[in-house]
DNA sequence: CTCTCCCT
């Protein structure tokens, strides 16, 4: 990279306001294009300050290379080797001394940090560089330092730097007050041609027409192609490997070892490049020589499923401030081209939704635990975490041990917490003392945080790397820095025994139960396919390492079989029999088994010769509850309707008869009527309604029985039941009967002492609904003419007469009365 | 049959 002369950088003129603002202030926003200079020049300007004296300040970085490199810039600048004023401090690698002022981290130190000492003794500031990136680690980060600063740090300086950002949204989470100070950037002119996909072109064909294009042009030189992943990678290069092309082509991408990946962005000394590769160009490394950038405008991204508890791959389109930095790689050391593989009409989005959004936040859920919050509403976010992401990774915490029902870590949980894993490979390591294996959980763990493809079988690619762990120096790296962490030393000869007994202590919620070749249901209740073809498709149970959530069913990409009897030992609560007794509607009766049972799964089952009272009763009362219209039969709904009325009226103190409140108290009114009741047939013929009246006590009966009368004597002298269901839904109680018996009646019938007129249905004297009326009296002098009019001649048996009010009424017809 | 990055 070409040094620019101090004075020359774009940030220059803005150091002197960032001074006086931090002495002001303790927040500051710093909006600054790529090579403006912000990350060397601002951490060294406020070392100087007063309120820095004698103290730290931290500079956060999201990659070990970009903080190597800022730390030996910045020494270089003071003519100091790193580890004196400047120094840095990542995971296995750290050079400070008591010397050191400015500690450039990498985000995860940070957390730990904070963790360990949250008044952050010592630290007059923080920087925090490339915030855009929004990784969880840095919102986390933030989240944290603005608790310390709100609470007991007020004179801890926060500065927020990045190229593009959301400015107001950063700006309502630091607060109203907060300096933003804004800087121009220092990019080479570049020109954008916009060349989208023909209509029915793939887009291995457009990426290599745009590349045969820009090949063609003369101002040329290394040619950046990024694609959305690893398989479009290899086409390609493939692809250009056969055409006529003079160029070196390389793929580039993370999946590859540091090495390869070094050799990849090497220039070559006489050929042209054409490098492939994925997002991992557009921030984590800087290609030299190159001065075409090919976009396909794609990004492949791991989404978190709440509802699995599974990460699904998907690829989507990127939003603007990702496309123009994959652009800037075009201009970093002279004029460029930036060829779009979309049309200039296509919409994007400004920002992309941060990892926070989208990922699993486990990780996450297990800091913020430790950090003694019990839930993310007690930390100031930028994002948010989803809630639904939040409750799954929570649900997964408790599952693991790590958290307890209030939402703290359980002893369990902070001994995890201090491994640098994710939770699941922190609890395989706490747990792996007690099986004696420790080491091979280090292997394993380094195995599967490792970034290396593990296919095929976990056992032999663990095998292979003991056997000769020198071909695999990142995995050896990674295994030796948790055995120190463990205090122990990787032996010679290491037994690969409790493997899938490891496995499952970290995938408690994947062990998978055959159900056919290749098809397993999972513990969480999610069914999962394997090939057909594979080893494992018959084993009787797998512990599913690596599983994929697709549209219908997960695919597992790794797993290990495991024996029914070590997951028996393993989770100490299926080895509690459980009674189950269940109705079977095929069988017409009760079926009883014991069960010892894992999540969704039936590790082991054995009939039940006796059914206990308790087990028979709970499961007749569960039935009903699946057939409540057994139970809520007419009856019962006569009784709700009489005690919603009486409840509508008086509210004092009559019970809840509601559906859902009957159902919930089954236990306190029925179960003491169940004696001797082993089958369903039984019991729905049971009667409900006495038991509910039951529940009142004489003197309340009496009083319900007065106020909702089942039934009203007509003037027929007949007793017409009133009913009471219309009341369930807020309406009065409905009296039907026929027009003949209501004679002699003036005024409509009430219940409720007077306070509830019935609404009466007049019947013809075929049953057929006449007149639906709340005033009889406005009947009789304003309806009835009509009606006799007209009924008299279809009913000449019945008598008809002119003053209903004052009839005599009857049940029957004229001839019984002649 | 699969993105990327990071952790006393």
């Amino acid at each position: 990279m070409p040094l620019l002369a101090m004075s020359t950088l774009p940030i220059e003129q803005h150091l002197k306001p960032i001074q006086t603002a931090l002495s002001e202030h303790n927040r500051l926003i710093l909006v600054a294009q790529p090579g403006a200079g912000k990350t060397t020049r601002v951490p060294l300007t406020l070392l100087n300050s007063q309120w820095a004296q004698g103290q730290k300040i931290l500079l956060l970085e999201p990659r070990r290379v970009a903080a190597r490199l800022a730390a030996s810039f910045m020494a270089a600048q003071l003519n100091e080797p790193i580890g004196k004023t400047v120094g840095y401090r990542m995971r296995g690698d750290s050079k400070v001394s008591s010397d050191t002022r400015l500690e450039v981290l990498t985000q995860g130190v940070l957390t730990r940090m904070l963790q360990d000492d949250p008044l952050l003794e010592g630290v007059a500031g923080i920087i925090f560089d490339e915030f855009h990136e929004r990784s969880i680690e840095a919102d986390l980060g933030l989240a944290l330092s603005l608790d310390i600063q709100q609470s007991v740090r007020d004179d801890l300086r926060l500065v927020v730097m990045s190229a593009t950002l959301d400015v107001a949204a950063l700006t309502n989470v630091l607060g109203r007050d907060t300096c933003v100070i804004e800087s121009t950037g220092r990019e080479f002119p570049i020109d954008t041609y916009h060349r989208p996909l023909g209509g029915d072109e793939t887009l291995d064909a457009a990426a290599y027409r745009v590349v045969t294009e820009a090949l063609a042009n003369v101002d040329s030189r290394d040619v950046l192609v990024i694609l959305p992943g690893v398989a479009e990678i290899t086409r390609l290069v493939q692809m250009l490997e056969n055409s006529a092309f003079d160029v070196e082509v390389r793929a580039l991408h993370g999946g590859m070892s540091i090495e390869a990946q070094q050799a990849a962005l090497r220039l070559h000394e006489t050929r042209q490049r054409v490098i492939v590769a994925t997002a991992i160009a557009e921030s984590s490394v800087t290609v030299d020589g190159v001065n075409v950038v090919i976009d396909a405008g794609l990004e492949r991204v791991p989404l978190f499923q709440p509802q699995t508890g599974l990460t699904r791959l998907t690829t989507r389109r990127v939003n603007r401030a990702s496309a123009d930095q994959r652009r800037g790689r075009a201009g970093r050391q002279q004029p460029g081209t930036c060829y779009r593989l979309w049309s200039q009409e296509q919409p994007m989005v400004a920002y992309g939704e941060p990892e926070i959004a989208q990922a699993d936040l486990s990780r996450l859920a297990l800091e913020v635990a430790r950090w003694g919050a019990r839930s993310p509403e007690e930390l100031v976010w930028m994002t948010p975490p989803p809630n639904g992401a939040w409750q799954s990774s929570q649900a997964l915490l408790r599952q693991l041990g790590i958290l307890d029902t209030v939402g703290l870590l359980t002893p369990l949980g902070k001994q995890s917490a201090r491994w640098p894993l994710e939770p699941r490979l922190a609890v395989m390591l706490s747990k792996a003392a007690s099986l004696n294996a420790v080491p091979l959980a280090c292997a394993l763990a380094a195995l599967l945080e490792g970034r290396e493809r593990v296919s095929g079988s976990l056992r032999d690619a663990l095998a292979q790397r003991l056997g000769q762990s020198r071909r695999f120096p990142q995995w050896q790296r990674e295994t030796q820095r948790l055995m120190d962490m463990a205090s122990l030393k990787l032996p010679d000869k290491l037994p690969l025994e409790p493997l899938s007994c490891l496995l499952a202590i970290a995938y408690p919620d994947r062990v998978g139960q055959f159900i056919s070749p290749g098809r397993f249901k999972l513990a969480n209740g999610k069914t999962a396919t394997l090939s057909a073809s594979h080893l494992l498709a018959n084993e009787a149970f797998i512990v599913a390492v690596s599983v994929e959530s697709a549209s219908s069913e997960a695919a597992i990409y790794l797993a290990e079989p495991i024996m029914q009897t070590a997951l028996i030992d393993l989770y100490p609560e299926t080895q509690q029999w459980e009674e189950r007794v269940t109705w079977s509607d095929a069988q017409g009766k009760l079926l009883g088994e014991a069960v010892q049972r894992h999540g969704e799964l039936v590790l082991a089952r054995r009939p039940l010769a006796e059914l206990s009272r308790e087990a028979v009763q709970q499961a007749l009362l569960s039935a009903l509850k699946q057939r409540p219209a057994a139970l809520f039969n007419g009856k019962v709904k006569q009784l709700r309707g009489r005690m919603a009325l009486v409840a509508s009226l008086y509210s004092d103190v009559w019970p809840d008869w509601s559906e859902s409140a009957l159902l919930d108290s089954l236990d306190v009114w029925l179960a003491p009527y169940m004696t001797g009741i082993t089958r369903f047939s039984q019991l729905e013929k049971m009667p409900f309604h006495s038991y509910l009246m039951a529940t009142l006590s004489w003197d309340e009966q009496s009083h319900f029985e007065r106020l909702t009368p089942p039934s009203i004597m007509a003037p027929s002298g007949n007793q017409a039941s009133v009913d009471y269901e219309p009341c369930l839904t807020g309406r009065p109680p409905v009296l039907a009967l026929k027009l003949q018996e209501a004679f002699g009646w003036q005024d409509t019938p009430t219940v409720a002492d007077g306070h509830m007129p019935v609404v009466i249905h007049l019947l013809s004297p075929a049953k057929r609904p006449l007149q639906v009326t709340q005033d009889l009296r406005s009947f009789w002098v304003n309806g009835y003419p009509e009606v006799r009019k007209e009924m008299r001649g279809r009913y000449p048996k019945h008598p008809w007469p002119e003053d209903p009010m004052t009839a005599q009424a009857t049940a029957s017809t004229k001839r019984h009365k002649v």
